[in-house]
RNA sequence: GGGCGAUUGGCUCAGGGGUAGAGCACAUCCUUCACACGGAUGGGGUCGCUGGUUCAAAUCCAGCAUCGCCCACCA
């Protein structure tokens, strides 16, 4: 093995020994574990959600292909409609050329090119990070066959009444020319004004010629077919039912009364225009108002309104305040914070306004889509999120989903103009079936891209013309995605398969924490706050990036990441260059047990020495947490453990002590510590494998074969051995063995303190005593060769009487006393200072203990255990408390 | 307005009714033949505030504060 480990060169071998060697594809085994990956748009690169979200997938499909189970990865990309459409639509403008001078074919195609290069780029990013998905078959939701699905699952709802067309009032983008749904659209307060307008009455009412109602949208009275008050406003109750002759235009509109209307905001009289905001247009069809437009599709005032016509929004709005200031009916102005909707692709203000759409009737589709949430048959993670989407299934609203755009899925509706006729088609027809005309159009719009993206889980196999690729396939294992499409994507998945495959999409959706940057805010292009995912793997490697995110998979909602992009663009993340040297601890360690491999042969892992039954009991206790801890999703702790089981258990221990017995141990004796390393080793890679495939898969290939299966590894990838079985490695499990480790451990450790102290040279061999008890005495010289090695360590004297010799610095601790001797060099007074303040620390501890031991309420109702633990404490401190007292009075 | 989450050492985060944890950073020592992306030893926190429940609260509950996210709404 090389001395050193280089990501750089050795990560894209791999991938491409993986792929070669059909390690991606779908595995055969016991059980099913199938993903869908969550499509990312091909506008653009991976980001750190992407990382995030891939990581987590590739982590648990490594996972479950090593256990046995029958993995399937399914890879694909979104076309992304309003957001590509966007990004090709400025790409030609760059070229100065416009879309509406090519036209849509040839604007559709300039998309699939787009799509193409970016879906290709991001397909390979995804690969670079080592996820095992399968590449070969990528799908796409605009490919034909996708296309196929999408169009039955129009018409289908189209045949069955769950698709309709109707005038709604839509968040229209006039600068996109489309309408945004209500999840795509921003709110974003800004300064703004409410104009108090008078509006003059048609008649006086008790000597009142004139009512004022105040607005942010002065440009909308044009449209104004009405005035309302609230119902519990008895001051104006008696203005209900006369009329107001409207400005400008001088229509007649009535006064009326609506829940709608707060009595208290404004002046109480709210002008109504039903085709230019959502409450209005409410309010207009509970009270037979017309709804008058008075804006074309990019915003500018129709004819018919003389001087206005033509203005687009912003100078109408400044015309028509003119226009009442000087008639003398603009009373005034008052400035206020107002949230204005905005495009979330092109952050123009959206206009509610009145047009034609097509919905999806979600009545019949969301009593199932609860109730498999409410019953458990989908399962959240973490749990809370079931109530974010019960919450939104109970207030859903009828899905508008048509866009008025050319990137995407075209509705299949056509019209005969001759005869009328209307239908969705699975075929394209130019031939009117009912009168045989050929005025036949074909829908302008194309459907939301949610639309196309629900069907996701089984779209992308095989239905509806190959139903049996599904099987055992769907629904699908897990869906890991991000909280903020749990409404927009999850749930209109659960709706669309309950509908269409009669069962879940998915068992389980795994939700994990938003990443922010470092400040705390969301990473976004615009304050550059961002970091890139692949240049993290260019600095710290696939695998560290990937530990490192693990690491962050916990319950929270949202993790700041610690990465920061300096101005020369180099990128620094203390977590993730952390995570890089556990990468190379992991290389090192293993690189010195194959160094240390003549004359190994495999054979089964034996605890021939209390440090071999220590190691193996940590080792069985590992092979059991990681594997719960995946299969509970808690991949956070799964990583974390395996660091701390593998850096410290592993490495800072039992490597060490396994050197006297490696480099000079008899010939059977050093076989055995090699059969231990290698089964040690083998399982560890195995259990690191799913979040740091590439590290142990270059590690495995230069082993040879442990005791774990006696496999050689000729030909054979890491990434398809067997996960450790947690029920065979737990005959190793020895609480007792753990316990007497610890005891000569400690001794080590306290005579490294005393080394540390003193600056004694590493080197130096010391002679040290221990004063404890018949038992921990046998304990610890069953592990004397250990102690010695070690902690560097001359004559070792154990036992119940020893005494303290000449010029020895003593430490207490749990009931043992040790004494280092250091010849002479006895600092008296900092050794008083340090134990005095242990023995302050100590009474202080007893105090507490003896108080709650004092407690009646605390020995009447506390657990036996707890009572037992605590007196034990007491009695522990106690002696600790003697011994501390003890040695400073002897020191003088 | 409704909901959710966070608040633990300088930083990023675990933990979670009964002796406060990690990594990074910091201090001291060590280039000993796996590893200086290393080893050893240390220093550093009354777990946001106020109440409550409990024998016992950093941990459970309520309120408050601050930060963040989601949803809804604003003439």
């Amino acid at each position: 093995m090389p001395k050193t480990y280089d990501p750089a060169s050795t990560e894209p071998r791999l991938i491409q020994d993986w792929i070669e060697g059909g390690c991606y594809q779908r595995s055969k085994g016991v059980g099913d574990c199938t993903v869908v990956i969550p499509p990312p748009n091909v506008t653009g690169m991976l980001h750190m959600g992407h990382a995030m979200d891939d990581t987590i997938q590739d982590t648990l499909v490594r996972f479950n292909r090593m256990r046995g189970v029958s993995t399937r990865w399914i890879l694909g990309t979104d076309h992304a409609g309003i957001a590509t459409q966007t990004k090709v639509d400025k790409h030609l403008k760059e070229q100065g050329i416009s879309r509406l001078e090519i036209g849509r074919e040839r604007f559709v195609d300039a998309c699939q090119d787009w799509r193409r290069e970016y879906g290709g780029i991001i397909v390979e990013q995804i690969k670079r990070m080592g996820c095992s998905i399968d590449f070969a078959d990528e799908k796409f939701t605009m490919s034909p066959e996708y296309a196929r699905a999408v169009r039955k699952v129009f018409c289908d709802w189209y045949h069955a009444g769950l698709i309709y067309r109707g005038k709604r009032i839509v968040n229209w983008c006039p600068s996109c020319t489309t309408a945004i749904s209500d999840d795509e659209a921003e709110y974003r307060d800004e300064p703004s004004h409410l104009w108090h307008l008078r509006y003059p009455l048609a008649e006086p009412v008790d000597g009142i010629d004139y009512i004022t109602v105040a607005t942010t949208r002065p440009e909308t009275m044009l449209g104004d077919t009405g005035v309302a008050v609230s119902p519990e406003d008895p001051e104006k109750a008696k203005l209900v039912g006369h009329t107001v002759m409207l400005p400008i235009v001088n229509r007649e509109i009535p006064i009326f009364s609506d829940w709608h209307v707060d009595k208290d905001f404004g002046t109480g009289f709210v002008k109504v225009t039903p085709a230019h905001d959502p409450n209005d247009f409410a309010m207009g069809a509970a009270h037979d108002l017309p709804q008058i437009n008075v804006f074309d599709e990019h915003a500018v005032v129709v004819p018919g309104y003389g001087e206005f016509s033509g203005m687009d929004r912003d100078q109408a709005r400044e015309a028509i305040v003119d226009w009442f200031d000087e008639h003398g009916l603009l009373d005034h102005i008052e400035d206020i914070e107002h949230s204005v909707m905005h495009c979330y692709r092109c952050d123009s203000a959206l206009e509610p306004w009145l047009s034609e759409q097509w919905f999806v009737a979600v009545d019949k589709l969301k009593g199932p889509a609860t109730k498999v949430v409410e019953d458990g048959e989908v399962t959240f993670y973490p749990e809370r999120w079931k109530q974010t989407y019960l919450t939104w299934m109970e207030n859903l609203k009828d899905w508008c989903i048509s866009r008025q755009l050319w990137w995407g899925h075209r509705i299949p509706v056509y019209y005969c103009d001759d005869c009328g006729w209307e239908d969705a088609l699975m075929e394209d027809v130019d031939t009117c079936p009912s009168c045989g005309g050929h005025h036949v159009r074909q829908d302008e719009d194309v459907l939301d891209t949610w639309f196309s993206s629900q069907l996701w889980t089984f779209a992308t196999q095989g239905w509806p013309e190959r139903p049996e690729e599904m099987e055992g396939h769907h629904p699908t294992t897990v869906l890991v995605t991000a909280r903020d499409i749990i409404a927009l994507w999850v749930a209109r998945m659960i709706m669309s398969s309950l509908y269409f495959t009669h069962e879940v999409p998915f068992h389980d959706v795994f939700i994990y924490a938003t990443i922010l940057a470092k400040d705390g805010s969301r990473m976004s292009k615009s304050k550059g706050n961002g970091v890139d995912p692949m240049q993290l793997i260019d600095t710290y490697g696939a695998d560290a990036m990937r530990f490192n995110l693990l690491t962050l998979v916990t319950n929270n909602q949202d993790v700041r990441f610690d990465a920061v992009t300096a101005k020369d663009g180099t990128i620094t993340s203390a977590r993730t260059d952390a995570s890089r040297a556990f990468v190379t601890k992991i290389w090192n360690a293993s690189r010195f047990v194959l160094m240390n491999m003549e004359g190994y042969t495999p054979g089964p892992a034996e605890a021939a020495t209390p440090e071999d039954a220590w190691m193996l009991s940590r080792l069985a206790k590992m092979v059991g947490r990681a594997t719960s801890d995946i299969e509970a999703y808690d991949l956070g702790d799964y990583a974390r453990s395996l660091q701390t089981f593998f850096w410290n258990d592993l490495c800072d221990w039992y490597i060490e002590l396994c050197k006297g017995r490696l480099l000079h141990g008899a010939a059977e004796e050093r076989l055995q510590v090699q059969r231990n390393l290698a089964f040690v080793l083998d399982s560890s890679l195995r259990l690191l494998h799913p979040v740091m495939p590439f590290v142990t898969e270059a590690i495995w290939d230069a082993m040879p074969a442990s005791g774990l299966d006696g496999e050689p590894h000729d030909g054979r990838f890491l990434m398809q051995a067997a996960w450790p079985d947690p029920a065979s490695v737990s005959p190793f499990e020895n609480d007792g063995a753990e316990h007497d480790f610890e005891i000569a451990r400690r001794v080590v450790e306290l005579v490294r303190s005393a080394r540390a102290r003193y600056r004694l040279s590493p080197k130096e061999e010391l002679d040290v005593c221990v004063k404890v008890s018949a038992d921990d005495a046998a304990v610890i010289e069953s592990q004397a060769s250990f102690v010695r090695g070690v902690g560097r360590v001359g004559s070792l004297e154990v036992g119940q009487d020893v005494a303290k010799p000449e010029g020895s610095v003593s430490f207490v601790d749990a009931g043992m006393e040790l004494y280092v001797v250091l010849g002479g060099l006895v600092d008296l007074a900092g050794e008083r200072a340090r134990l005095e303040k242990e023995l302050a620390a100590s009474r202080k501890d007893l105090a507490g203990v003896e108080r709650t031991l004092a407690n009646p309420g605390f020995v009447a109702k506390a657990a036996p255990q707890v009572i037992e633990a605590k007196k034990a404490r007491q009695a522990d401190l106690a002696t600790t408390i003697a011994q501390l007292e003890a040695q400073i009075s002897d020191l003088g």
